[in-house]
DNA sequence: TATTGTTATACTCTATAACTATA
DNA sequence: TATAGTTATAGAGTATAACAATA
């Protein structure tokens, strides 16, 4: 199914070309900046970024005390970056770094009830970018999609491993 | 309809929290930075950039000539980017640069048949990404990606107007 | 005075690599 | 010697603003 507009006139005035339009590759490009840059505005009101989203959604899903290394390794950070992030959510006593006793080379970060609460807070953030963005599609239409980049996220986006069953 | 993984376990090792996962804003955002990527370097073995796609395809489509303003507004460039864009495909001489004798600040950029011949090779790349990154996908669900990558456009990237039907 | 294209500047992100302390 | 975390540095990319020519 080849898209087509009614009117092929010769000036196109503002217009991005059909070709790039009918593309599906660039609308993902466009819309995951435009996605970013929405999310990272909403984030700022509450002083933090989705990054820090990441970070403690992480350690709250899985047992609440992870290993630097394995945060960055699962959120696909640098982990020179997330140093950085870490200072961050520290200086506001969201988690905890201490000393792993075992290997004192490793810093076992934990989340604090602080940060449980400033999770909960992101949440709502999340879900209020969510529903702006989504705005245009029914339950069944953002179901639809998020299957689709569901599917897709499984070859390009390993790390979401996800319930997509593997190759089909 | 909420996505639900199998197992809840104390331990995520390596993964990417649920509820990042089950986000479509989420997924959009890293599925357009891979996207990004894979096109930036497929195109950048024709010694381009998707930039550049743009530029000829809107020369292309547009009857050939356009100023500099219009290019850069119709495609949402920044106008000092515009210029060493331009300078690239000059220097190649995909377009050409003239002073416009009835207001001589602007200048008309025209696509030369090098640049044609140029554009019909980014096609050929732009076919092959587009490709590659929904090899998942069979027909159908391209189609109904697309149709709702789309609608989300038509809110997120006014410039894309398109065959989709402004509001409900 | 405002606008077009150009150039220069600065700022953000990211990626790399050095550095320390432990193993 | 290798690894975990940290810090510093450099590069790409982008946004801002100054600038010259013209309207």
């Amino acid at each position: 199914m080849t898209v087509k507009l009614g009117t092929r006139a010769a000036t196109v005035s503002g217009r991005i070309p059909d070709e790039l339009v009918a593309s599906s590759v660039f609308l993902l490009k466009r819309l995951g900046t435009a996605a970013k840059q929405k999310a990272v505005d909403a984030y700022e009101e509450a002083g933090l970024s989705p990054y820090h989203h990441g970070i403690l959604a992480l350690l709250d899903e899985g047992g609440v005390r992870e290993t630097q290394g394995a945060i960055a390794d699962a959120l696909g950070y640098d982990r020179g970056t997330l140093v950085g992030l870490l200072d961050e959510l520290e200086a506001e006593h969201f988690v905890e770094r201490r000393r792993d006793p075992v290997d004192r080379r490793r810093h076992i970060v934990r989340l604090t009830p602080e940060g449980k609460r400033a999770l909960e807070r992101l949440r709502r953030v999340a879900r209020r970018v969510e529903d702006e963005f989504l705005a245009r599609l029914d339950d069944e239409q953002r179901a639809a999609l998020h299957e689709l980049l569901l599917r897709l996220a499984s070859t390009h986006e390993p790390r979401c491993a996800g319930p997509v069953e593997p190759p089909a």
